[in-house]
RNA sequence: CGCGGGAUAGAGCAGUUGGUAGCUCGUCGGGCUCAUAACCCGGAGGUCGUUGGUUCAAGUCCUUCUCCCGCAACCA
């Protein structure tokens, strides 16, 4: 049946580093919406990739020594690992470089150039040589560069502009005609508060500060900045061409919907919506802003080491559980957050014990009771018309859920068919009518109920869990896995032989796992810390060294600094006077247990002002982990000594 | 008052337009034995952060304050 089409889009990928799982999420989230849609009976087209270009990925790759191109294709191949690694169904993968891509954006910036939206004037700013970039008024830090620290001076450089303002009527008009455009619905005051009706400011679309991008074809100097080239690929991926697009083009624009994070909301309800526009094609007709996933309360880093990757989840629980992990587990409109115990925890409850144990034992009781072949099922009884009904009233739920991007309450309704199935197993009490000869027939009748029961939960699963749903399927002996087959009670047969019982997922011990993991985090985080400092510093020679004047002081009062959540501010006593040091260490040390004891004063230090306090000097602290500093006390030495 | 998000059972969360406060995990007790120490039933546990207000009715709307978490500034 066929239901229409249905197009729907990842947001595309940068490509300057692995994505981690907080990243892979939004590609699982897409595909089950895709597979879901399809088992629907809707044509789906589904879409991701990656974005190439950049000022970032050209430094990147000058600092490994390769070409932007060399580097982009590294990480865009990992990228569709990890997109594949998933079992993620996307019908295209495009690339920003990708030469028809490259190709149709040239034509899209010439075509709004020659129709006056896009028009070239410059951009005026604070610039800083060495940095090369430009800074706003109030991005400076006492007047100098936020980065460098360096002078900069006023510029201008050239540049082409977006006439959004022309089309800020129009575009407010349709996202206040369209509720449903912008999803969840706070965003969407959000962007016409905090930035349409303001009043939009023209978008620069060029530049001349990097070479790595798509040149723009009437002007040499410029290349297409982030916006036109990477937001085009929703619909170059298609074979959109201003000069006349492919069939399957006008097949399938507009999107249904683009999947994408909460932070690029406004540039795809704004300035997306604004290009379409002005190239007189029809707007997207949903873009949901997901949430983020952070891991434990932490945000993944590579320093701490406690970055996790897509691969290496999978590695340890497999797709299908990594995959229902991240479906289950994130809200859908709140920030969600993941850690081995709650996935392990999930995986043993939900999958384990629930779903697995529930097709196990139905399975080996028509093993044991029937030698796999359930003779009928036409011996009904009153409760068994409450099962089905509740069995058959997941899919509503389901449906419902998907429409609201509630993923997880998708997946718990699935969930709670299967809870639903164990306690029928608990009324029906099959062992029981098996020691009866005559109830023979109510047994198989059971024992079908059930089979039948996760034959539904088996192709209800197919969006989350493709491979589970297959491997439940083979083990039933049962093909039907059509949207039509679950709407009604019965699709499955009897009189076929059932496979053995074997388990789907393995209890995992939760204390075993957590201390493998421990292990492996620590040596992660020792690699890190190993690489990053040990091998990047120089040696110096003893003259440097010398330069550097060490005493022993002593600390006479110590206060805690109003509006710096880690500094301390101390005073301390260097054997000739007292001096104030600033100190980040609140996190760790109380003021008051620090006052009398003796430290190492780095004392010839420039003095710098932090947060309002001039500090005259450091002192030494050992960084014992990430998360762990211990100042270095050496009591019983007279305030004033040196250390060498 | 720098911006933003939050505070609901031991933990993690849901509570749609105001109408009896729920779910998962854990815990305690019971049941069952087909199954992966699993499954099923029941109990305990919450003055919904605080103050005041609107209302017949507030977790939900308005207000005061407190605390927590991101970001910004700060680990000389």
């Amino acid at each position: 049946m066929n239901k229409g089409k249905y197009y729907i889009t990842t947001a595309i990928a940068y490509t300057s580093k692995k994505p981690h799982i907080g990243n892979s999420y939004e590609i699982v989230l897409t595909d089950a919406i895709a597979r879901f849609k399809r088992l629907q009976g809707f044509d789906v087209f589904f879409c991701t990739g990656t974005d190439e270009h950049g000022q970032k990925i050209e430094e990147q790759a000058k600092e490994e020594g390769i070409t932007p191109k060399q580097h982009v294709d590294k990480i865009a191949g990992e990228i569709k690992d990890i997109c594949d690694n998933l079992n993620t169904t996307y019908d295209h993968f495009i690339r920003t470089t990708d030469d028809y891509h490259e190709k149709a954006v040239q034509k899209i910036f010439k075509k709004l150039y020659d129709q006056g939206d896009i028009y070239k004037s410059s951009y005026e700013g604070h610039y800083c040589v060495p940095c090369e970039s430009f800074f706003t008024e109030s991005q400076l830090v006492d007047g100098k560069c936020p980065d460098c620290g360096r002078e900069v001076k006023l510029a201008k450089e050239e540049a082409y502009f977006l006439k959004l303002s022309k089309y800020q009527k129009q575009l407010e008009e349709h996202i206040e005609n369209n509720p449903d455009f912008i999803y969840p619905e706070s965003r969407k005051k959000e962007m016409l508060n905090n930035f349409i009706k303001p009043g939009l400011q023209d978008l620069c679309v060029s530049r001349t500060s990097f070479k790595w991008g798509i040149p723009v074809t009437f002007d040499e100097n410029h290349v297409i900045y982030v916006w036109i080239d990477a937001l085009s690929n929703y619909i170059t991926a298609l074979g959109y061409d201003p000069d006349g697009s492919s069939e399957k083009y006008h097949k399938y624009w507009p999107a249904d919907v683009h999947i994408i994070g909460k932070d690029i909301i406004r540039f795809h309800t704004i300035y997306w919506p604004i290009m379409l526009m002005a190239l007189g094609e029809p707007l997207p007709k949903q873009v949901y802003g997901h949430p983020w996933l952070l891991f434990g309360t932490d945000k993944m880093s590579k320093s701490k080491g406690n970055v996790i990757y897509a691969d290496e989840l999978t590695k340890r629980f497999g797709v299908d559980a990594v995959r229902y992990y991240l479906l289950s587990e994130m809200p859908h409109a709140t920030d969600g957050s993941i850690s081995y115990e709650t996935m392990i925890e999930r995986f043993n409850s939900d999958l384990a014990n629930t779903l697995g144990n529930l097709v196990n034992r139905t399975v080996a009781m028509i093993n044991k009771y029937f030698d796999g072949v359930l003779p009928t099922n036409s011996c009904e009884e009153e409760l068994d018309k409450e099962f089905k009904a509740d069995i058959l009233s997941a899919l509503p739920v389901m449906e419902k859920a998907f429409d609201d991007f509630r993923i997880s309450d998708a997946v718990e309704a699935v969930i709670n068919s299967a809870k639903r199935s164990n306690k029928y197993i608990d009324e029906t009490a099959p062992w029981a009518l098996a020691k009866d000869e005559e109830k023979k027939d109510r047994l198989s009748t059971v024992l079908y109920n059930l089979l039948e029961a996760i034959r539904i939960i088996a192709v209800e699963l197919s969006s989350f869990m493709p491979d589970t749903s297959k491997a439940i399927l083979e083990q039933i002996n049962c093909d039907e896995a059509s949207y039509e087959s679950i709407l009604s009670f019965g699709a499955a047969k009897t009189g076929v032989k059932v496979g053995t019982a074997t388990p789907l997922f393995n209890r995992i011990d939760a204390n075993v796992m957590l201390a493998e993991i421990e292990e492996e985090m620590k040596k992660k985080a020792q690699e890190a810390a190993n690489a990053a400092e040990i091998a990047g510093v120089a040696k110096i020679g003893i003259e440097d060294f010398a330069k550097v004047d060490l005493r022993v002081a002593e600390i006479v009062d110590c206060e805690s600094v109003k509006k710096a959540k880690k500094l301390l501010k101390l005073t301390v006593f260097d054997g000739v006077a007292n001096r104030t040091v600033a100190s980040g260490i609140a996190k760790w040390y109380k003021p008051e247990e620090l006052i009398g004891k003796k430290i190492i004063l780095v004392s010839n230090l420039k003095p710098a002002t932090l947060c309002g306090i001039e500090s005259q000097g450091m002192i030494l602290a050992a960084d014992c982990s990430e998360d762990d500093v211990k100042v270095i006390f050496v009591d019983g030495i007279p305030a004033g000594s040196k250390v060498r």
